[in-house]
DNA sequence: TGTAGGATCTCTAGCGACTAGAGGTTCAAG
DNA sequence: CTTGAACCTCTAGTCGCTAGAGATCCTACA
């Protein structure tokens, strides 16, 4: 039996943040002591484990719920969890496609000064005026 | 002169979001109707692009009070718009970074799953839970 | 056993960049 | 002159935390 500090060195999670979870209703409320503090076993920290690692993969707190839903019910089809991985990388994929075409724009837009001129004449704030100057779509 | 629901539709930006800006002081408050409305000219329009065009690249508030700064101070260095357009795609090759470590990861944990099995023995969820199953960082 | 002080508790508020809604007023067309 | 769409201000909600206040608890040391 830990402390949630203790809990949160262990899986590298902030305190606060750690009761948000359990707000969230990501994390069982777990024991108490006589004097009202948390009291976490191995089976606190795994589950905290999870949720770190699946928020680190950028799991949204609802997509991270249902999935542990899915745990509780063993016999469930894993076609959920699937799905919603696959949904998770979709997301994932778009974000940088979207990303790599504002790389383009803001390379090109960054190359466009020398950084020798004054603003008046400055090719970035141009640039970023008129969307028509652009080469791709963004 | 025209009103703010024009101006939303001309620069393809909410009303909400045009009051926001105002509120924020990205955007000068502008003439007002003697029934309080707000009545917009040209000069509204261009200054609402540029905002709307560099928060479709990604600057923060933040970053393009200071762009709207120098553009009011045309003898200052354009250096400083060049240093805040390279932050920013500093910024965007990060994420990029991060996305594609996570893009790798998601892709083999999807594909560690046919669907035909179920959550009691998923092997999402398994790499979900274990981080050491993980091929790369992230 | 007393005490110091770090850790914990709950609660509220703030972040960024909006978005939604309530409740009221104004504008423009017919 | 009426209708109703558009406008006004204000507050609160979104997401995933984070920070702070003020109070209580736990533990190690004297």
């Amino acid at each position: 039996m830990f402390s949630i500090g203790e809990l949160s060195r262990r899986a590298n999670v902030k305190v606060p943040t750690i009761r948000y979870y359990e707000d969230m209703g990501l994390l069982a409320a777990p024991e108490r002591t006589s004097g009202n503090q948390r009291r976490y076993d191995a089976s606190g920290l795994e589950r905290l484990s999870f949720i770190k690692h699946a928020r680190d993969l950028g799991f949204s707190i609802e997509a991270i719920s249902s999935l542990i839903e899915l745990q509780g019910h063993p016999d469930r089809s894993c076609a959920e969890a699937t799905d919603i991985a696959l949904a998770q990388l979709a997301d994932v994929k778009s974000k940088i496609k979207r990303l790599k075409a504002l790389e383009r724009e803001l390379t090109r837009i960054s190359k466009s000064c020398a950084g020798d001129t004054v603003s008046g004449d400055c090719h970035v704030l141009a640039s970023l005026a008129d969307h028509k100057r652009c080469e791709t779509e963004h």
